[in-house]
DNA sequence: TCCTAATACGAAGGATTGCTCGCGTTCAAT
DNA sequence: ATTGAACGCGAGCAATCCTTCGTATTAGGA
């Protein structure tokens, strides 16, 4: 962000550039995604849009931050909610989120995972591994005497990367065969089968 | 390919241009792998490499084909060896290969995962999703009478996207805490978990 | 050796795109 | 109402890149 926006209609155009930047994006990817293209459909100019922006990369980091915050935010306050729930429960609900989030803007969802491999999406990736790491403590918790001794980092990146990627494809592709209801229910099994597993081993 | 190569020198040339889109992709990535910039690598001028492919995005999927055809053959001759293993067994040979696979080349593996999604990498995952549907009925086919009714597409789609993006962010990210050992134990302890579980149901 | 087709070359065309700059417009404090 | 700052505009610059085309070179049969 190059220059702080101070009156409101400036305020107002900042938002709808990024708004823009993410309808752009969902429809051409962040590669046909062209500064022109963007300032027209926020129906400003393009000298506009730079006295914002630094660059079209910044553009690119404010709609990630938006989306970033709005993500943690929705993690954060389902926190709670499944502490006391089992674990085979509790990784339900977070599959759950994570379907949700997924189908609030497809076409966004999938440009971001496909296109943005580079530019700040692994920076996110290891905000949702944390994330995931505190869930697992959460989920574990009263139970984590008795667990398996594991190796935390694995596991939680394993679970973060193997299920965002997971559902990320299974937008962008729309494979023949595969419903969502079915993929929700072998990820479930498959992660409490395999904490059940951790938990009483053999 | 526009033009078939007929001596053995333009046969060589195609051959170079090939392995030199392999190598500045894994420099530079896909976009910015220019064809001057692969012209050059492969020691020959533009206007040779337009003569044998019709377009930039030509060069891609011939890379594309060679890689395709040396994972498949690859997988097809592992295929015999781990018919008799046990699920675990074979899931962790299944594992290793698709570890080697990433580490042959780390840098055209990492790049062609990121960038590369919208071009031909759909057609690469479905193969790949077939060949674990395969690789799933020959595991199971001993017990597969006993086996859980299962969703086969769901589980392989899951399976393969899941491992194989696992496997790509493990090469692209080399995040802290995470070695390949541990990850290659944990997928495998997932995995024949969730197989064993669906043997015996409760 | 000679000749024709295959091969190789690289400068230039044509198109796209990120970004700047000078000028006109609007806001808000006085 | 006035004035200075904030805001908004869009044609055009500069750089990049894919592709073509006319020309030069080489291979291999006659």
């Amino acid at each position: 962000m190059k220059k702080i926006p101070i009156q409101g209609r400036s305020r107002q155009m900042v938002d709808a550039l990024v708004e823009a930047t993410a309808r752009t994006i969902a429809e051409r990817g962040w590669q046909g995604a062209t500064t022109n293209h963007i300032a027209a459909r926020a129906g400003v100019s393009v000298g506009s849009l730079y006295q914002y922006f630094e660059s079209r990369e910044d553009l690119l980091a404010a709609l990630m931050d938006r989306e970033r915050a709005r993500i943690l935010c929705r993690l954060e306050e389902a926190m709670p909610s499944i502490a006391g729930d089992s674990p085979r429960i509790a990784i339900r609900r977070l599959l759950e989120i994570a379907f949700e989030e997924g189908s609030r803007d497809e076409a966004l969802f999938t440009a971001i995972s496909s296109d943005l491999q580079a530019l700040g999406a692994a920076e996110f990736a290891d905000i949702l591994n944390g994330y995931m790491l505190d869930a697992l403590r959460l989920i574990l918790s009263q139970r984590y005497a008795e667990f398996t001794p594991m190796d935390a980092p694995t596991v939680a990146f394993m679970l973060s990367n193997g299920t965002v990627m997971v559902i990320t494809r299974y937008f962008s592709q729309k494979p023949k065969g595969v419903t969502q209801a079915a993929l929700l229910g072998e990820l479930t099994d498959l992660y409490s089968g395999y904490f059940e597993r951790k938990l009483r081993p053999s």
